[in-house]
DNA sequence: CCTCGACCATAACACCGATATGGATAGATG
DNA sequence: CATCTATCCATATCGGTGTTATGGTCGAGG
């Protein structure tokens, strides 16, 4: 029959499916990680077969990639939601704080984005999340807060210093309040190195922490 | 028999059937990474069977915790290679490239001790390992290199400064190249932040790269 | 209407960690 | 020396995994 009014879903590549299966393996992954996504319980919590996953995405391994992607868009709404203000170095600040919160809201999609192993070439997947970050730095530069230097190399010095203590909590490597208190004297000190003044630092952070 | 010169091999908790099975988990692991160890593999290059894992361990997972005791033990090897001169700021930073050389040396060794997940609590694994970082420290502080402060909280800092970018590096989120330039500008301002001089913290820099 | 081809449910395969079972053997006991 | 006992481990098996082969269903286009 298939008349102009039944708006009959497609068979072919069924879109719906597919982003199905990508919610429900995001829940799993986040409640309870990387081991308990397996392909039987993720089909049959997506109310379909094991067959699904290899039409869609040819296997577990490049659903898992589409997971990083996914965990890479939830990453980037949280530092898209710190807002431009006149003091690029709060904003900085406050972009590290949205990172953090970020990574111990949901622990094993950052385990699968930066933590976990992967055999193929990690495609450029979340570049452009660090973008933002860059685009910060550059604007901490023009406003003569840091010295002149690559905007990218900076960044990457900021990523990991975060990276360093978020990945060792989530390791049980360290404890929440060691790894605050890491992070504390880091991102403070910094700046610092990045040619910002120890006082105008000070500032900076007292406006970032009362956002 | 068994006359006094024959010296049989005590049946009764062979420690060279365990030990050749942690020799051959590391060479494995370390190879091939964590996924290629696997119980019926190990068992068949340590020329037993699967069963030897649980009547000497219990279990892969016990199985790998002792590898990762085996992993500190070699980091260990690394640090304490690494002597004591009277610029203690220079040690520390031969520390820091000493534990580098380390990760990237046995990279699917240190994933295992520093980011592969791990249920159960790590019982101060390795604990002692970072004792000799402390120290270190300790001493940066009585030849007033340093201010004065909680060691074990400026240690906690400087691991997580190295741990961030070889992390990054072992996921191939960074290239060796922007981790060497990390690690070369976080390892150079870390020591000021600390409250060396940075002339100083230049001279010993170029001490330690002189080793 | 009818064919065609995409989608996927079922079943099977090889592999994994873990366990039950029993045989071999070293050491203790008489 | 004979026997007994407890340990170690080889075999077989179980439930689970990712993956693949097969075939049926059903929408789309001629």
């Amino acid at each position: 029959m298939t008349s102009w009014h039944t708006c009959s879903v497609p068979k072919v590549a069924d879109p719906a499916v597919r982003a199905a299966l990508i919610e429900h393996a995001a829940r799993i992954t986040a409640e309870e990680g990387r081991e308990a996504l397996t392909s039987r319980r993720l089909a049959t919590e997506a109310g379909t077969s094991t067959m699904a996953v290899y039409t869609y995405f040819g296997g577990m391994a490049e659903l898992r990639r589409e997971l990083r992607r996914e965990g890479f868009a939830r990453l980037a709404a949280h530092l898209d939601a710190v807002e431009d203000t006149g003091d690029t170095v709060a904003d900085l600040l406050a972009l590290g704080r949205a990172y953090y919160r970020n990574a111990v809201a949901n622990p094993n999609l950052y385990r699968a984005m930066f933590m976990d192993p992967v055999d193929e070439d990690r495609g450029g997947v979340g570049l452009d999340t660090f973008d933002h970050l860059v685009r910060n730095i550059e604007r901490c530069i023009a406003a003569g807060r840091f010295d002149r230097a690559d905007p990218r190399r900076l960044a990457n010095q900021f990523w990991a210093t975060l990276h360093g203590p978020v990945a060792l909590q989530l390791t049980a490597m360290l404890t929440p309040d060691e790894v605050a208190a890491c992070l504390l004297d880091t991102t403070r000190s910094l700046p610092v190195a990045f040619g910002d003044s120890p006082a105008a630092v000070a500032r900076s952070f007292e406006r970032a922490a009362a956002r």
